[in-house]
DNA sequence: TATGAATGAGCTTTCATTCAT
DNA sequence: CATGAATGAAAGCTCATTCAT
């Protein structure tokens, strides 16, 4: 009944458990097998080696993550506002999706990032208009003139901060800090 | 002519090495034992095993940390001068020493993280200090009425964030973003 | 053509040879593996621990020992021939399976003996029959009043040790033997 | 202030305490030299090899062994009278020497038996004497003519079978059960 | 396609033995 | 004589990958 898409499916998501509970090391092929209800054999006719799952799982949250990120974002909306709501969007995705955050974490920090081939970070289609307005105001953006570096970690580096945080902050809260971020990076 | 620490400190240094280039996996111990210069067997006469291996590279690692984060620091300075002077210490330690850094991010995010007995983070002695006046003004701090994770997010996330550019910045351009952040967090 | 009965059935056996010419210690899984014409990893698909496989090894050989102990015995029989017939398949068991014997011998002696879960010996459905029977008079057997051990000394123990001689002994030996025995421990 | 011969005492006492509560296997020297007190280098100033020191502690056994089953025995007792008391003096040795039992049962049935240069079994000066009357009447014995392998298991097999039991016998168990033996193999 | 037994290189760890001090 | 760090071969075991069925 399963179609060949819901195997694969079921492969991935297992392997997204099986690496945060364990890490990548004792995450063997045999365990994820059983976990995912597939054989040892057949996982190899959906991925060449277990480097290209994990890059795949890897591109599997990356698409969630950049879904979560935009969501909501209009062509309406002042600058301001659209990048407090991804800011609040990306709060929320670190809140929410702690499976793929650790696995991003872990991902971030192992051997296999940067065996990958493309570049696929921030592919998301909105992502090149909002990223335009984050740059200082001498580049077009709107933002005073710090590193990229430095708005990167105020911005999204101070979310997953948070988002690690043992209870949730509450929506007020969140606002407050998000207009405190604002403020010391906007410029005007 | 070398000695018993000298041997235990080629074992630690190599291990370091070998898994910032290579990762925790990928880091066999019969490499070690070549890239150190000891036999395989005599490094289980210096660590029990490689687990106690990893964690004590750690704790190397993080006594280096603390010694550079409170370089300087006086107790004749301002609350204000003290936390720049570590916020700084903070960036140069994760500028400067780029693979112990890289090592706390891989360990931070691996199995080995969390098996280990004893508390030993910022155990050093000027730490609980300064960490008091890092509190909002309501529980005896100088800090604005945040939660822990985002005055965390804010300096020292900050501070390793802004190390990983490419190029390091400039002291004023520190100078100048410190300044934002302590605006952005300090009460009044 | 071979099943994964018979490659299991060859490493049981292949274990019994290398255990009995060479010890417990000194029979690697990688000579195992060679003799029984398996890899060293597909033994732990059989088997999920050298431990393991040793004591289904000795489960294998007690088993093959309740079989001939208890040939032939009939419920007719009376309880001086039921006995008879099992002692002289005892000294038969251990004059010629000289491998299965010594194995038992060295599993008894080993730090292996002990770990088991189930308690097997002797549990051969006849068994309990013939047991009641080798106790003394007053608890229901037929045995003089003398403690367990002394019975089994006497007995199996005696057959065991007559097994190791150099030459077989001929069967009216044995009977002669046997009835000494019997006119030993019976009562009246 | 202890002299050479204190060391070489302590380092086989060592080594059958070792043995048997550990087994021939995991009863390493460097086990060993903590628990003796020698360093690893020192032992091999004793003995030249780990196989020489187990040959070594089951010579010092064998030789307790016969001093125990041949204590009284003297050139004035009646053939009965020696073998009996030769008899319970052996039974006494099983029972209150237990860790030396177990080294000879372990040792019987390891690698380490067979290896060794020269016989030294019952190379008691008594022995010669007490062993010719184990002989069956036609070979200048005073025994039924049985075959040696019944007489030993009659004999000593069965005082090694009596002292495993969980509690030791009555003397006069003993003397009842002894007497049993003799009239089962003595001729007349 | 799907299976799961099979492979075999490689892993962490042990330990009898040696030798510079 | 004594030490204990050092050696290095070999042990038990794992696991990504393959392939006959």
């Amino acid at each position: 009944m399963a179609g060949k898409r819901d195997k694969r499916e079921a492969i991935l998501k297992a392997m997204l458990d099986l690496v945060v509970e364990r890490g990548f090391d004792n995450a063997p092929m045999s365990v994820l097998a059983k976990r995912s209800g597939a054989s040892p054999g057949v996982i190899y006719h959906y991925f060449p080696s277990k480097d290209d799952l994990i890059h795949a799982v890897h591109e599997r949250v990356v698409s969630i993550k950049h879904e979560v990120f935009f969501e909501g974002v209009s062509p309406d909306e002042s600058p301001r506002e659209a990048l407090l709501r991804v800011w609040l969007n990306a709060y929320r995705f670190y809140r929410s999706h702690r499976k793929e955050t650790r696995f991003l974490d872990q991902y971030l920090n192992s051997s296999y990032c940067g065996k990958a081939e493309g570049a696929e970070e921030l592919a998301h289609p909105e992502s090149a208009r909002i990223l335009k307005w984050l740059q200082p105001k001498s580049k077009g953006g709107i933002i005073r003139d710090l590193p990229a570096e430095a708005i990167h970690g105020l911005t999204l580096g101070l979310a997953a901060s948070l988002a690690k945080a043992p209870k949730p902050f509450s929506p007020a809260t969140l606002k407050r800090i998000a207009e405190t971020v604002w403020n010391a990076i906007a410029d005007e």
